[in-house]
DNA sequence: TTGACGTATGCCGATATCGGCATACGATGG
DNA sequence: CCATCGTATGCCGATATCGGCATACGTCAA
């Protein structure tokens, strides 16, 4: 049997975003396309470094390149992100409820403290 | 100089949901509190492996715990899956634009391969 | 073809991650 | 106090990750 260190898909949209870097490079293509380099520059990483980046974004859909000329250019997809907002959304009921909750579970600590 | 592994954050919320047992979990907690053998049973999962993930959960806030006997209870805190949902929620309106620029950058295709 | 520019890839070292296992810790009940 | 149950922690091996660096690759211009 051999171990695995993530289980299955070690690389999904989750995961890229996981990165605060490549979480910026997004938000920086928001604006439009962009070569390597100006990404590099503007977020002050190496090109090799955001080359890795943007590969990881690539591979997971959320980024798209083309040829420029000499340069290669990279757009958003961001479709890839409405499974992590919709996931996220399930969620959202329990926002409010929560607060009841923790203010709940405060109140249990309080009195379990004063029957101690 | 030393080299960091992760950048800045290596446990935050984006990383504490980029593994799919931990959202299983959440999932799960969705339901209410229960303790942690129960979860690992209905996720196939050993009760070390359990705690561990409930670990990072908690550490990141989203999920806590209190003692109910000889048990421990967990449960949901969602609060911390807001940020997420309003990141994503940035690029809401780049889902069905990308859509167009996807259409457009494949004719762009289409046209520099008839041109070669 | 050669050179220059833009970009990707390969290798390395340090560290983080995950699963599996054994075991320690903590609380309850007898 | 002692045993038991529920849970957490520690250690290990395998692998993934990230940054830094050098360098290969590809494209255009002269």
């Amino acid at each position: 049997m051999v171990p695995m260190a993530r289980a299955a898909t070690t690389s999904d949209v989750f995961n890229a975003i996981a990165e605060p870097q490549r979480r910026q490079i997004l938000v920086l293509l928001r604006a439009g396309e962009r070569p390597v380099t100006e990404l590099a520059q503007e977020l002050g990483m190496t090109q090799p470094g955001a080359s890795k980046h943007l590969r990881v974004l690539r591979e997971v859909g959320l980024v798209r390149d083309r040829k420029a000329g000499k340069q290669r250019l990279y757009g958003l997809d961001a479709r890839g992100l409405r499974p992590v907002h919709e996931w996220t959304g399930g969620f959202e009921r329990f926002w409010n409820e929560s607060f009841d909750r923790l203010d709940a579970y405060v109140q249990d600590l309080k009195q379990t403290r004063q029957e101690e």
